[in-house]
DNA sequence: ATATAAAACTTTAAGCTTGAAATAATTTGC
DNA sequence: GCAAATTATTTCAAGCTTAAAGTTTTATAT
């Protein structure tokens, strides 16, 4: 949905539906850039960067159900990211003695080392695709996003 | 990239950073939403709906290389969505006379009324999911992507 | 004219994505 | 204790996505 049904909508809703149009569209420019450099200068995809960014965060690890709820992703769709990133030694599953259905994901020593740098990188970059907007506005922006960001939490 | 490296960054770039992040959250979440509405009412996608869009637009069709410019994916991309639809009785392609090499693509009868259907739907569901946000700040979050949108528009 | 380059698409391989079905382990209700 | 339901995860089929390589057609430069 980044077109929308005609030129220029109006009436009752479109504003709305105009915000929404713009939104996917800078988004999805956004995203395609930084995939972009992902691939170029590292070698890897957004997918990969994503799941070790939220196994960054979490040092003690997290199950594959945290990842997938907290990415906003499917659960096969985890499966397969990080059986990639196993296979590459950046991430390690280790099952618990607790619970023999689950595994606890964490990112190995050298995908902290790998991480800490993309994600330098990577900060740079936005830093720079969000060059025009103000450090305040940004702020302001975000305050509105977390805003109704509100509404969609906990919800299904 | 929906996560920050960190839990609450803090520096230099770091509200571009949040800002980036929110964004991608917001259009993440509501597209998951979208896409699963679409499929559970009208058995379609969201990249299909998006080709559907754009050719709505331009009622005399588009050229296959229009299409993956304006929707911001890659060429091959576009070829596969637009043989499922074209298979489904959707769209149809038409060699021109003049460059042998292009087809102009375009909505069929059957494409122009089952996507007006669709947007119809679709429209109330954008509204309904950004209910909370007012028209008038629509219209003001609307203008700030706009800025930093124009930033790119050209860029390759 | 004719090679060369450029343009418009399609094809291909690898990976991402979803929803649904399948497995395996744990918990709950009797 | 044991069947039934629930939970955590993987597997699967179909479709989406990209970048790169391949095809066909048109334009350009000798």
């Amino acid at each position: 949905m980044v077109a929308g049904p005609l030129p220029t909508p109006s009436g009752p809703g479109k504003d709305r539906l105009r915000l929404w149009i713009r939104l996917l569209r800078a988004s999805r420019t956004i995203e395609a850039e930084l995939r972009e450099r992902l691939k170029k200068e590292f070698n890897t995809t957004l997918p990969r960067f994503d799941v070790m960014a939220a196994l960054y965060r979490a040092p003690e690890g997290m199950l594959m159900s945290d990842l997938s709820r907290f990415l906003l992703v499917s659960n096969g769709n985890v499966t397969g990211i990080v059986d990639r990133l196993v296979s590459e030694g950046l991430v390690a599953r280790a099952r618990r003695n607790g619970d023999r259905r689950t595994s606890m994901v964490r990112l190995t020593e050298e995908g902290v080392r790998s991480f800490a740098m993309i994600a330098a990188a990577h900060e740079g970059w936005v830093g720079e695709l969000l060059g025009n907007v103000s450090e305040d506005e940004a702020r302001r922006l975000t305050g509105m996003l977390t805003s109704f960001r509100s509404n969609w939490e906990g919800r299904e």
